[in-house]
DNA sequence: GCCAACGTTGGC
DNA sequence: GCCAACGTTGGC
């Protein structure tokens, strides 16, 4: 069974219309064990992503999309030149690891993060929502993703 | 193993 | 741009 999941990206540095234009695209970058772990040891091809612009005017869920093939580590961390570069990771002990997100759909508009708060209450613990939290990848339930997808076709 | 210092995230 | 909250590092 698919699960469903939450990634945040700054639109400035790949946006859901950067997704939209490449189709696919490795998920460079993360340095948080938690979501590493959870890229590397639980993402499964086919679950769904709720694509959230961050650290912008209007934070929010942007669009939809999948994860694709199996996880892999991340080259950015062997790479000098990368600003991801980890020159403590070893490749033949890898670090840090990744998936490939795809293209599903852009949402009509973003489903704001003000109106996310607004459905707390029929979100119920949500990692998004809980203080302080930076978790850049993280778990969605199936009736979280249902309610989260609903504020995106209801008139508010 | 504690914890101060530091760097980063991300809403505002 | 500010800054609270958080994760990591490193001295002890």
């Amino acid at each position: 069974m698919p699960r469903h999941w939450l990634m945040k990206s700054e639109p400035e540095d790949f946006s859901i219309d950067d997704l939209e234009r490449v189709g696919t695209e490795p998920w460079t970058g993360v340095r948080n064990y938690q979501a590493r772990n959870f890229m590397r040891d639980v993402m499964r091809a086919g679950d769904g992503v709720l694509f959230y612009h961050s650290n912008t005017k209007v934070p929010g869920i942007a669009g939809i999309a999948e994860v694709t093939g199996t996880p892999y580590p991340d080259p950015t961390q062997f790479d000098v030149d990368s600003k991801y570069f980890d020159p403590a990771s070893k490749p033949d002990a890898p670090r840090w690891w990744l998936v490939d997100v795809r293209f599903r759909r852009k949402l009509p508009q973003v489903i704001a993060l003000d109106s996310i708060r607004a459905a707390a209450d029929r979100l119920g613990d949500i990692e998004l929502l809980r203080k302080g939290s930076r978790l850049s990848v993280s778990p969605v339930t199936a009736s979280q993703w249902k309610v989260l997808l609903s504020l995106g076709t209801t008139q508010e």
